[in-house]
DNA sequence: AGGCTGCCTGCAATCGGTTGCGTTAGGGTG
DNA sequence: CACCCTAACGCAACCGATTGCAGGCAGCCT
């Protein structure tokens, strides 16, 4: 059936440890008997057992990464970027999904921690106390928040926002509306902080929101209301449904009202108009995270994030015709 | 360290044996040793092993998944609902991303085959010959794309794409163009195949093409070129970027030319105008596909797809002002 | 009372590799 | 020539669990 180390070392004449050695420790073996048993190996078709021996020197060699929701377009690149870190160094990766869970959360790091040698978390949602009690059964490092003696990967979305209303500013928008995200996530707050801290701008706060497109289309009223000409959204897709719905209202974008995303997601660059966006370093984050992860180091690492200038997002029209339209 | 079944034995005064007997086979133990046996592993936090446990029972409760591409939106809900499936059923899923490359694709399925119960091949692009020898290491099913043994699951995009040719000649459109996709590919044929068919329709074939949103918008030349009204496109992503490319040749979509996308991935959802699509079932054969390989049957199963109408389409205008553009 | 049956449980081999230790052979040294 | 050293390999225990087999025990029948 499946051939073992034992067929190979039949075939080859020599003991089982002998062709252990040839694949773990080469050096240890004889060059002539190394080239015979590779030779026989190659021909048996033999490949070792990663599973089998995870069991005796504990490490398997697999990674898990955990992420709220496959589906969400800002996930995939992450995913890609890691699992390219992970296999260039033979290592696999397992996948999974929480659906927002944090019960979910849970309960694959419990499931994953015996066969892997480290999880990479994205955005956990579950609390500061079950992490730290997780954490001693299988070591993690943490993307987009911080927790104490966990390696963190953090992406400075704070900077971006402060960037992308420094952007709006600049371009001669003195109101400007931070269409936020839900309650108590940890990057609506970082973004509603940079963004109060930009002078010369007077900001209103619409929400909290859902981080969906729906949640923008449902805030575009609002938006209108509050009379701003440009607007921070707490991510690419709720700008792209708050474009959507100030387009039901018949403002267009960004000739009434300029938007800045958040992320930058495939969905935003095709856009119409496509996306200005602070740009999230998704990828080399997942990148990051699995190095961290192989090298076992514990560190906090802050990722610049970018500013990203694409078509939604203009100078605002004169004062006489902005009026007009409320 | 990790609390193993010997430690759950000495603590609750039993054999290992009968500790592994509590969880894989619960009726062949006492009911009062069982559930002592349970509190104490509670309290132990034990967990069983699940690596150790495959090296006898030859079952990981492992499944693969390999797709060419993670971060291409056709392919995360697909990933998401095969999670789902092998969640479900307490299977975990090792995710492999090919970058379109055949060989990663063979050195996948050999790497994963010792540590999985079987794998997804999504779209494989690797031969004939060589996937039949790798059938024989570990099963797999292939998703879009007929192979001797093993089981199949096709997603009927002929079916769809003659819907959506129907549709079209419903509104009354007699040229329409099919923006095909690489050459040789099976999906292509499918859909040109389909396409034709449907009676009292011009088809001009426009291609290959590369599948992305690139290749769309360099075939909007040729596209205007050919005269004709309706557009039935590769996939999603060729259709936004054919749109994008006749708006800037002075062509509105539908009021010019309508077009049809295939996959209905999120940007095609999020796009202005909103895409009209023929819906893949990509959750479906994701789920269908991991629980095929969990079950070990191997069957040929062909998912419907449906025509999804949004805005992208529209009646042609008029002769004369059609005629105007040309 | 003796024998039979069936339920639980213990024993030990096994899965595929790894690794500390012991053995052997060969070479160099005094 | 006796001695030591080292390189190369074999031996066997072990990683954490499963499982066929056998033994103990209680209950039932004759």
């Amino acid at each position: 059936m499946t051939v073992t180390i034992r067929d190979v070392a039949r075939a080859s004449g020599v003991h089982v440890s002998t062709v252990s050695r040839t694949f773990s420790a080469p050096h240890m073996v004889n060059a002539a008997t190394r080239t015979r048993v590779l030779t026989v190996a190659e021909e048996l078709g033999y490949r070792p057992n990663r599973a089998a021996r995870a069991l005796t020197t504990g490490r398997t060699h697999n990674l898990g990464l955990i992420v709220a929701d496959i589906a969400n377009p800002f996930f995939p690149p992450l995913i890609k970027a890691a699992h390219a870190a992970a296999r260039q160094r033979d290592y696999h990766l397992f996948v999974a999904d929480t659906d927002e869970e944090p019960a979910a959360e849970e309960e694959l790091i419990q499931a994953f921690s015996k066969q892997v040698d480290g999880v990479v978390l994205c955005s956990p949602r579950s609390s500061n106390k079950a992490l730290e009690r997780l954490a001693q059964r299988v070591p993690f490092v943490v993307i987009n928040r911080r927790l104490r003696g966990a390696a963190t990967v953090l992406m400075d979305v704070g900077h971006g926002a402060r960037l992308a209303v420094e952007h709006l500013a600049g371009l001669g928008h003195r109101r400007v509306a931070l269409v936020s995200g839900p309650a108590g996530s940890w990057t609506s707050a970082e973004i509603r902080a940079a963004a109060e801290q930009v002078p010369g701008i007077d900001l209103a706060v619409i929400g909290p929101n859902a981080p969906t497109e729906r949640g923008g289309f449902a805030a575009a009223g609002r938006v209108r209301e509050s009379g701003v000409t440009g607007v921070l959204a707490y991510n690419d897709l709720v700008a792209i449904g708050l474009i959507e719905g100030l387009g039901d209202l018949g403002l267009s974008v960004p000739r009434d009202v300029s938007v800045v995303g958040i992320d930058d997601i495939v969905p935003g660059r095709l856009n119409r108009p496509k996306l200005t966006t602070v740009a999230m370093p998704t990828a080399a984050a997942g990148r990051l995270a699995v190095d961290l992860l192989i090298q076992e180091v514990t560190a906090t690492t802050s990722l610049e994030t970018r500013l990203v200038i694409r078509d939604s997002t203009a100078a605002p029209r004169q004062r006489g015709s902005c009026n007009r339209l409320y």
